[in-house]
DNA sequence: ATGAAAGCGCTAACAC
DNA sequence: GTGTTAGCGCTTTCAT
């Protein structure tokens, strides 16, 4: 370092930088640098001085300028349509903690149901040069696909398995979901079928598979407990007969469990109910809920070393991962 | 531009930036920065030459580097002890809808329990340079506060009210809650209380306010369904003539409805049952779940917009905001 | 209204 | 082992 010249000592309020503790430590910036990344490179002498200085100065690195530098950030993004459904929160949580046990961050993005509003955050996603993109439950705009394509940033769709996958995908297919769970109940005997569905695309796809193999009650509404209540007293205003109901979340089931204790419908012997996700409560309720499982925790943890693997270098061999999904068979059906 | 050493085109596969956009449209790098962040000071034709050469080249803006040159990132950190818990959802939703509707980006981190693995994390999110940290639901170490102290980013303490906030605080007491909730229940002449209550700090805090009048039952189980089934045996068999429980969630309270049940037990005949958290189903099963309210949305709102006067430069005039809490009459209690 | 030069804080590449 | 130089992509500052 010339010393007729030397970096001002930094100013009060600023944040300490390589070349404060480079002074303090008596060494060039690029040791501070090597001490933190390649520590067997130094010496243990200077290592050791290095690291005085680091805490006396309470420096921490700027991450975003070793980004910047190397090219390489330690962020992911996932985006969610909504935060608050308990559906993906699983996900989240596992691809969260797989992420930061190998020191990566999450920068988390609600959609929200507005198109418009998509394509900004995508551009602020992908503005933050994320190592990856993890993309949860969401039906994308073709310009947010075209977007995400020609950022060539790693991308991860979950929770549904498109015919044509950005990039990679891990999830399951949503039709068979339907049929299969329309099969166990005809097999159990149930002849006048409904369904309480949310409106979102995924579920509108389990329902198609529930309705295509037999006509069946219809009810859009969001995946609330609310729904639950309310649906099935259309619904048996509609026909007063149905012997099962299958519907797109176990809190939706949970309103219909109440609503049918509330009007003295039996069940299962009335009416068969068959919920969907597997929530906290669905196999302690009175009655417990029959239900189709799908392994969230495992689709965020799958995502997540799809994701590193690209990030170090390495090459996915399964790009497109089915988890499927379990029926569930509990007291309610 | 000297034209005997341009800037190489980029190379292909690397993303687009401001030079690729300025040899384009024939205008300097500057100008295409301006044509972004200040299009008024630019003359309607080279504004959109600009924009003309950024939807071909299908550029985004490196925001990192920006970030870097201006000292200014649009990135506010939030860390949650995990996700996977229904309480904090609400905050953390509204705290992301008003960072967004402002430009801002979320950057979630989830603490987890161990204390070492919290500095790490802080270490990592210090580094990212956001603009603000919001704290949601967390006992940090003093290390931790230290760190948080000296990194002189706007902080918001969350869902708690301690003595001595970092920087700023939006939250309620938990004490005078479980106080509330003991003198409710005195007053419906219930004598023998007991409480179930999850192991966390706050918990802890509103069950002491709640014991602190009166000795009571009490074991210490997480913050779910199951806990509020096995919990409610567990009291039964160390006293048989418990009259109210106050559990430390809803979740839990759902649990102890149905073990109650299970029992044939009355509530809130034989048993009044007062949870916490007023989630989506609790005013919706039978018998509906008296409870505490808090108001999360809220506290994200207002996290959100403390933060995001701070980063615009603004003062906040209140920096530690109580919402406060209602207790919600309804069936059980 | 537009541009040239400089530099944010860091690390790759190349010395020695 | 350690240092020097340069430059990531952008925006600030100063000039025209």
């Amino acid at each position: 370092m010339d010393p007729r010249n030397p970096r001002p000592r930094r100013r009060l309020g600023a944040a300490a930088t390589v070349h404060d503790v480079a002074r303090l430590a008596r060494v060039s910036a690029i040791t501070v640098s090597r001490a933190l990344n390649k520590p067997d490179q130094l010496s243990g002498d200077t290592l050791e001085r290095v690291r005085a200085a680091i805490a006396r100065t309470g420096y921490t690195p700027n991450l975003l300028a070793g980004a910047l530098r190397s090219a390489k950030s330690r962020l992911v993004a996932a985006v969610v349509p909504t935060i608050a459904g308990p559906v993906f929160l699983d996900t989240i949580q596992s691809l969260t903690d797989a992420l930061d046990a190998k020191g990566y961050q999450l920068l988390l993005g609600q959609a929200g149901y507005a198109a418009s509003r998509e394509d900004v955050l995508l551009d602020a996603i992908i503005g933050s040069r994320p190592v990856g993109i993890v993309l949860t439950g969401m039906a994308h705009s073709p310009e947010g696909r075209r977007r995400l394509a020609a950022a060539r940033i790693p991308i991860v769709e979950t929770w549904d398995l498109g015919p044509e996958p950005i990039d990679m995908a891990v999830g399951f297919a949503h039709e068979p979901i339907g049929k299969a769970v329309h099969e166990y109940l005809r097999r159990l005997g149930r002849r006048r079928l409904a369904v309480i569905s949310a409106d979102d695309e995924r579920a509108r796809r389990r329902a198609a598979g529930f309705g295509r193999a037999a006509p069946a009650e219809w009810i859009a509404a969001p995946a609330t407990f609310a729904s639950g209540r309310e649906g099935l007293a259309r619904l048996l205003a509609r026909d007063a007969r149905i012997d099962a109901v299958f519907c797109s979340s176990d809190l939706v089931a949970l309103g219909v469990l109440t609503e049918a204790h509330a009007r003295g419908i039996a069940v299962p012997h009335d009416l068969a109910v068959v919920g969907f996700g597997d929530l906290q409560f669905s196999a302690g309720v009175v009655p417990a809920i029959t239900t189709v499982s799908v392994d969230g925790k495992r689709i965020g943890a799958i995502a997540a070393s799809m994701i590193i693997d690209r990030a170090e270098g390495r090459r996915v061999k399964n790009r497109v991962v089915d988890v499927g999904f379990a029926l569930v068979r509990r007291a309610s059906a």
